[in-house]
RNA sequence: GGAGAGAUGGCUGAGCGGUUGAAAGCACCGGUCUUGAAAACCGGCAAAGGGGCAACUCUUUCCUGGGUUCGAAUCCCAGUCUCUCCGCCA
């Protein structure tokens, strides 16, 4: 969410920015509902101010004219609440400005590589698709998933869900022992507020798989991923600014509708409803989002050196980039079947957007209060991390070898095979 | 599912119709003391929004939304959330 404010100060430069995001924002609406607004504050005040002298002096003769002030009080009131309502309903649902560091763009063929690391595997026989080794292994089973509950699942059997799992733990471990985050292990429902607070709300909510609870109560969502828990924690809070910046990962799964993506990746684990992810999210004084940024990314493609799988990093143009973000890396990984890169990890600066729709603050040095910056960054994404090992790491039999650093992960087990 | 209790500032916690934005304590900041620190003592310390170049000033806010009243943190109604006990259950 946009700070009112900021935008008042200069609405040419607010348009401009937005320009960027190929949007058309009707400002002059904007405008003149602040003034309105803004109007109507001041009447509303004059009232109450009014109000308040003949409450405080307790003289019998004014309590009717005082009655008097009440009623044209609550017209304005209502038109006030009307008009702040009206205003909000569009701010919120105003993406983030892209920051000067990313590059014009439509959509994702504006991205720019910024380097490729690794090497792509040099196969002298045809390399098969994850889900053909999948399938050849007995290992995943998308008929089963069908069958039990519907299209876009799988599921994992044997080596290949300890091999899911041993991923996880072992991104886990580094980001705990190595980059300094929190595990933290959260609910996988998000109650609407939540949801608001880091923008899939309102505006995205046709993405979201709602939970029915009981009629009546807050409204919940599968989490879509734990960026969602994970930036809520600090929801509603002023925070000491010595105590930032705050670090957490959680390894969850995360829902998503894949609604308009019909007919994209139908094959596969690529695009899933449900999928395991681990995630990291940072909580920073507001001027440190970009330093911290290039930190999280660093702590993403670790995990690819360590994996020793070939990957490039990508900067998103700024039609490309999500609805909350100022400035986005992908991380894509070499998938030999499809002969190139596909995203494994996106982490993005979000500037105070979230913030101040989470009304997350801390007070710096000076005891100024501000809203704080959020990160957030895949740290992988726990599928396709197991396709680009599945695919990368396979064999001319069909088996797999895993990558060393799993073993220890996997009873030391160095290979999966049919046998 | 049954029966209760509660929601107040960064935190703990008083207040239960009239300068109460709200006692007290903790935390935090500044000062005195000290070689330094601690302790002790003194002082300061809510947020949001509006107006103003500024000093500053005004309004709102004691879970949310209604109501009663000249006046509500305090009374009434509705809702949400949290906690405790019993039952059921991973």
């Amino acid at each position: 969410m946009h700070n009112l404010k900021l935008i008042r100060k200069d609405f040419e430069a607010f348009k401009k920015a937005l320009e960027k995001r190929s949007l058309d924002i009707d400002l002059s609406k904007i405008k003149k509902l602040d003034i309105e607004n803004r109007e109507l504050i001041q009447k509303k005040e004059n009232f109450e101010k009014e109000k308040k002298e003949i409450s405080k002096s307790k003289d019998k003769s004014l309590f009717s004219k005082s009655k008097e002030i009440s009623s044209s009080l609550e017209k304005i009131v209502e038109k006030q609440k009307s008009i702040k309502n009206d205003l909000e309903k569009i701010l919120s649902n105003i993406p983030n400005v892209p920051h000067e560091d990313v590059p014009f763009g439509k959509d994702e063929n504006d991205n720019l590589e910024i380097e490729k690391f690794g090497e792509i595997p040099d196969f002298d026989f045809r390399p098969k698709s994850h889900y053909e080794l999948g399938e050849n292994l007995g290992m995943l089973d998308f008929e089963l998933a069908s069958k039990t509950t519907g299209s876009r699942f799988v599921f994992v059997k044997n080596k290949l869900a300890l091999l899911e799992r041993a991923i996880s733990n072992f991104m886990l471990d580094i980001h705990v022992s190595k980059n300094g985050y929190e595990e933290i292990s959260p609910p996988l429902l998000a109650s609407a507020d939540s949801m608001f607070g880091t923008g899939q709300l309102p505006k995205f909510e046709n993405d979201q798989f709602e939970v029915k609870l009981e009629e009546g109560t807050e409204r919940k969502f599968l989490i879509p991923t734990a960026e969602v828990i994970l930036t809520n924690i600090v929801k509603d809070k002023i925070i000491e600014a010595k105590v930032l910046p705050l670090r957490f990962v959680a390894s969850t799964p995360c829902f998503r509708k894949e609604a308009g993506s019909y007919g994209k990746d139908t094959k596969g684990m690529i695009r899933q409803h449900q999928f395991y992810k681990v995630e990291m999210v940072s909580i920073v004084e507001q001027d440190k989002c970009l330093e911290e940024l290039e930190r999280m990314t660093n702590c993403a493609t670790n995990i690819l050196d360590l994996l020793k799988l070939p990957y490039r990093k990508v900067i998103l143009c700024s039609g490309d980039m999500g609805f909350s973000a100022e400035k986005t890396y992908d991380i894509e990984v070499w998938l030999p079947s499809e002969n190139k890169y596909r995203e494994i990890s996106s982490c993005s600066s979000c500037s105070t957007f979230q913030a101040t729709r989470m009304k997350a603050r801390y007070k710096d040095q000076k005891k100024e209060i501000s809203y704080v910056g959020t990160l957030n960054g895949s740290g992988l994404a726990i599928g396709r991390t197991l396709i680009a090992i599945l695919e990368n790491y396979q064999q001319k039999d069909g088996s797999i070898t895993i990558p060393k650093v799993l073993r220890p992960y996997m009873n030391n087990l160095e290979k999966i095979s049919l046998n």
